[in-house]
DNA sequence: CGAATTTGACCAGCGC
DNA sequence: GCGCTGGTCAAATTCG
């Protein structure tokens, strides 16, 4: 877990998914959730995360106070202030990790949801196809990888639990999609209105 | 039978 | 250079 340019805390008891506002985020990002946007960390306080995810900073913390907290991480490329370049471009073989020749790589924004949930397989709306699965230092439950079906689109995404919290679900997204949500969730709204609040700082 | 998942292999980046 | 780790590929397998 590396990379990240936000993470969401998302407390749920039920199997809906922040997954959902993550997805509906990752469409709408570029105007509306830019609080993670890598110029604005600056005031941020710290956040010591050193046991899994690391080099991350609170950037927001819900009023209920217990977990709910927002991150950003330190590593957020320069070409990456901004959302909206977020694009969702297809790579090609030789250039998977972003990398171009003679230039720096270029990494796209990642956003990650901690969430507290039963189940690892959260129903965002999007189709998503599993292609790997890695065991994760420290951690003693893998890490999934998922990309969307979509034909064009390159959405991936990547499922992890938390070894020193079972009950948490950390879904980390990677570019937009392309496409409208292929079918709605039930709470989507109660979960909006959650993302509000935590990107109203 | 097509789609999705599993899983070992492979590759690149990074730290030492 | 080497080993470790994360990320992806792709053949085999399973599922609906």
């Amino acid at each position: 877990m590396d990379n990240l340019d936000a993470i969401f805390h998302y407390s749920s008891s039920s199997t809906s998914p922040p997954a959902a506002v993550s997805s509906h985020l990752s469409l709408n990002m570029s105007n509306r959730y830019s609080l993670a946007d890598h110029s604005n960390t600056n005031h941020y306080s710290s956040y010591d995360q050193s046991d899994d995810d690391h080099d991350l900073r609170l950037i927001g913390e819900n009023e209920n106070g217990v977990s709910d907290n927002i991150f950003v991480a330190d590593h957020v490329s320069p070409t990456t202030n901004s959302f909206s370049n977020c694009d969702g471009s297809e790579l090609n073989t030789a250039n998977k990790l972003n990398v171009k020749k003679g230039e720096k790589k270029i990494r796209k924004p990642k956003y990650a949801f901690q969430t507290r949930s039963q189940v690892d397989i959260l129903d965002d709306g999007y189709r998503w196809r599993k292609y790997g699965q890695k065991a994760v230092k420290n951690n003693k439950f893998p890490r999934s990888y998922y990309r969307c079906t979509q034909p064009g689109c390159n959405v991936k995404k990547q499922v992890q639990r938390l070894s020193k919290d079972e009950g948490v679900v950390v879904t980390t997204y990677e570019g937009m999609h392309s496409h409208p949500i292929e079918k709605s969730t039930d709470n989507f709204e109660h979960i909006l209105t959650q993302m509000q609040i935590y990107s109203s700082c």
